[in-house]
DNA sequence: TGAACATATTGATGATTATCGATATAATAT
DNA sequence: ATATTATATCGATAATCATCAATATGTTCA
């Protein structure tokens, strides 16, 4: 959960998860939304790989980047549930005592 | 929204909101759940409050704080319309076009 | 094999961040 | 008034981070 929040904490990373909701790409079409190097770009891809929000497949010389949707999804609900109900992975994750 | 997803990719302030889920509290309170500095903590709070994730009054020489509900119900709302279907605001945001 | 292309990695730099001890502020109690 | 208590602010420091230019890696194509 930590490398999501982190991750997600950049605001061209969000945009990059936004840009692959129009479906996987390879990293230049991916830059061309961006003003930033390829370089830079690189690590954001990086990051959000390691926080495994997103997966890569290699297709000829490129590398086709898509969401990884499962994560996703599962990140959006311990956040539902975080502002519902304390949800047992998130606060197991934090080191808290469950209240249950 | 930036600053929302700053205030939450550190951990200690994530606990902070958990723990503010058990009731509005002091500082003092809220720190004994924690092996930080007052000082620390205290700038912790202080992220929260201006991402307005919590909301603080004054009692006697106290400083009461707890959870700004709304805010965090709509930043869950946010998230899982990002899962889900791309969301106004969040787009907005990132300075994207909207798809529709 | 070698050139061209796509992407990752490296190394450096400046900016931001979490943290602390010390001090300031502000309220209450003696 | 003064001491005590609660919290915020200040200044410093070490760590992390976003970014870049340059280079390396790996793939395809001639």
């Amino acid at each position: 959960m930590d490398k999501i929040f982190k991750a997600l904490a950049d605001k061209n990373r969000r945009k990059i998860l936004t840009v692959l909701k129009n479906g996987e790409m390879s990293v230049s079409e991916i830059l061309v939304n961006f003003e930033i190097t390829q370089a830079t770009l690189s690590n954001h891809l990086s990051i959000l790989k390691k926080a495994n929000l997103v997966l890569c497949s290699i297709r000829g010389k490129q590398r086709i980047y898509r969401l990884n949707k499962e994560i996703l999804a599962t990140f959006g609900q311990n956040i539902s549930n975080f502002v519902g109900i304390l949800e047992k992975t998130f606060t197991q994750d934090l080191g808290l005592r469950n209240k249950n």
